[in-house]
DNA sequence: ATAGGCACCTGGTGGC
DNA sequence: TGCCACCAGGTGCCTA
């Protein structure tokens, strides 16, 4: 589910709710999720005021004041909602707990922030503030899409060389960190480029074309609060709407949107995912 | 170093 | 209604 897009949404939307607040209670109602919690995990956190809530690549941080960061990832179905109210009043109107609340949160503003994952394919970490540089899951990753460092010529030489196909370069946290299946399908349809084309063997033209078409769709998709396919929901509840802006994704035998193209988007397998292109317009 | 495939886990969908 | 195969937004780890 969420890639970047939808990692931002949802840091945008806990916001409110916990920058600034304190930890009243964590519920904390299993051991693990993809990796075992870290040692008295819902010790260390209650009691902590969030004094930033930060995002890295689909990583959200939240930096405390006891000198720690909880690092929360969402994997493939992690939701994080939000309920009951910020001012107070209605401290005590939340809804029931539902299958797969693996860890739940009371801020002291009324407000309950709730972590859902039926897949458990996400993660959470507790590690010292400022070391999230060196944190052996992000310590590899590179440059955030968004920002400054990704830019054409870094692109071009992380691309000249390799063998792999461009989906797959893109996919690759450690060259772009954020992107995923969705807007790689999406960015490389706006590029023209197939998903099939060897990273090394485009032209250095179309890999600078590359950059700002990246930073348009993953900026429209923050705009539109994410793309809801199935079941993800900004932390108030409300779906993203950018599944309707698709071009390919999930678009299989259904005519190309340029226009006069003519074409039908095809599925491949690549990698074990499926990449989405319009056979016609991209080369 | 690089590339490809598998694993982790649950749930939804569509065919028979 | 049941069973089964297949698919899903991610990514660490293992193998050549």
């Amino acid at each position: 589910m969420p890639e970047l897009p939808e990692v931002e949404t949802v840091r945008r939307g806990l916001t409110p709710a916990m920058e600034g607040a304190v930890i009243t209670h964590a519920a904390v109602n299993r051991p693990d999720l993809r990796w075992p919690f870290p040692e008295r995990m819902a010790e260390r956190l209650t009691g902590a005021q969030v004094t930033q809530l930060r995002r890295r690549s689909k990583y959200i941080l939240a930096d405390l004041d006891t000198e720690e960061t909880l690092l929360i990832h969402l994997g493939m179905s992690g939701r994080m909602t939000v309920s009951g109210d910020p001012l107070g009043q209605f401290a005590h109107d939340h809804p029931a707990h539902q299958k797969h609340d693996h860890v739940v949160f009371d801020m002291d503003n009324g407000a309950r922030v709730t972590f859902n994952d039926p897949r458990r394919f996400g993660a959470m970490d507790l590690l010292p503030i400022a070391t999230a540089d060196t944190h052996p899951l992000l310590a590899k990753l590179g440059p955030e899409p968004l920002g400054n460092d990704f830019n054409e010529s870094y692109l071009a030489a992380r691309l000249s060389g390799r063998n792999t196909p461009i989906k797959s370069a893109l996919l690759d946290q450690r060259i772009v960190a954020g992107l995923g299946n969705i807007y790689v399908c999406e960015a490389l349809f706006r590029a023209g480029i197939t998903p099939r084309r060897k990273a090394g063997a485009i032209s250095e033209k179309r890999v600078h074309t590359l950059v700002p078409i990246v930073r348009h769709v993953l900026t429209e998709a923050i705009e539109a609060g994410g793309s809801s396919l199935k079941d993800f929901r900004q932390a108030d509840g409300e779906l993203g709407y950018f599944q309707h802006s698709f071009d390919v994704y999930g678009r299989e035998d259904q005519p190309c949107k340029t226009p006069d193209c003519g074409g039908t988007i095809s599925r491949i397998t690549q990698s074990g995912r499926s990449s989405f292109f319009c056979p016609q317009c991209q080369r």
